[in-house]
DNA sequence: TCATATATATATTATAAACATATATATGTA
DNA sequence: TACATATATATGTTTATAATATATATATGA
């Protein structure tokens, strides 16, 4: 059998996720970890996925980045969306919309089981 | 700063919607393949995947096997969930349930962006 | 001075899927 | 009979994504 030709799609989107908060506000990694882990408490990520993400998202140009080093502390590397990081955001969207429609289908597929 | 326990999750859930076609009715992998192209066009997965992930779903005990040979064309191998399978296509549930939860999350906030 | 909190970063491993290809059985047809 | 085609199962390799572990550095406060 012939089978379609397929579109890859993202799986978990740790990328989406960055570039949905940064549309908001500029922020630094660290200070995106926490938003993520209070916004989203299933969604398990940890530092090392977001710092390098953030840089493969800074090198195909969806962000950039500025440091601020006369706070306390370490210095923090901020960054801010582009308008390329707007268009991929709007890319994210689409594929999480068709997600949905696949969970949806599970779930209610779940429901309908006869063996609950 | 400590970061929480983390439990994995799965991504796309291969396993999960095998588990949960084969919770209707038993079936085989090309037929498997057909449904899944049937009632989930937005999920491109190809056979290689389906054939391995029933593999796997076989040797931890969430599927039993036959295999058909009277019919016409190359033998098929037919699978049937099992109870093991049933208590993993619940926790596959959950997990689902707790995904989907991020994923309306992400489009909220897209949709209240300031940018749209 | 030394523990602690904060912040960025990278090396390695594990997981999941995608891509490419191989093998085999029937059937229709030239 | 030979050969193309459809069907079905299977596996080797590569790519994508995340998880785990660890390293480095800057302040601050006890």
């Amino acid at each position: 059998m012939v089978e379609k030709s397929k579109k890859k799609q993202a799986y978990r989107h740790t990328p989406a996720f960055i570039l949905l908060f940064l549309a908001v506000e500029d922020l630094y990694g660290a200070a995106l970890l926490n938003t993520l882990h209070r916004e989203l408490p299933y969604y398990h990520t940890d530092s090392a996925v977001i710092y390098r993400s953030l840089q493969e998202l800074e090198e195909e140009g969806s962000v950039s980045s500025y440091w601020e080093t006369d706070s306390s502390g370490p210095a923090k590397k901020w960054y801010k969306i582009t308008d390329n990081g707007l268009k991929r955001l709007a890319e994210f969207k689409d594929d999480i919309e068709k997600r949905m429609k696949n969970l949806e289908f599970f779930l209610n597929s779940y429901k309908n089981l006869s063996i609950n």
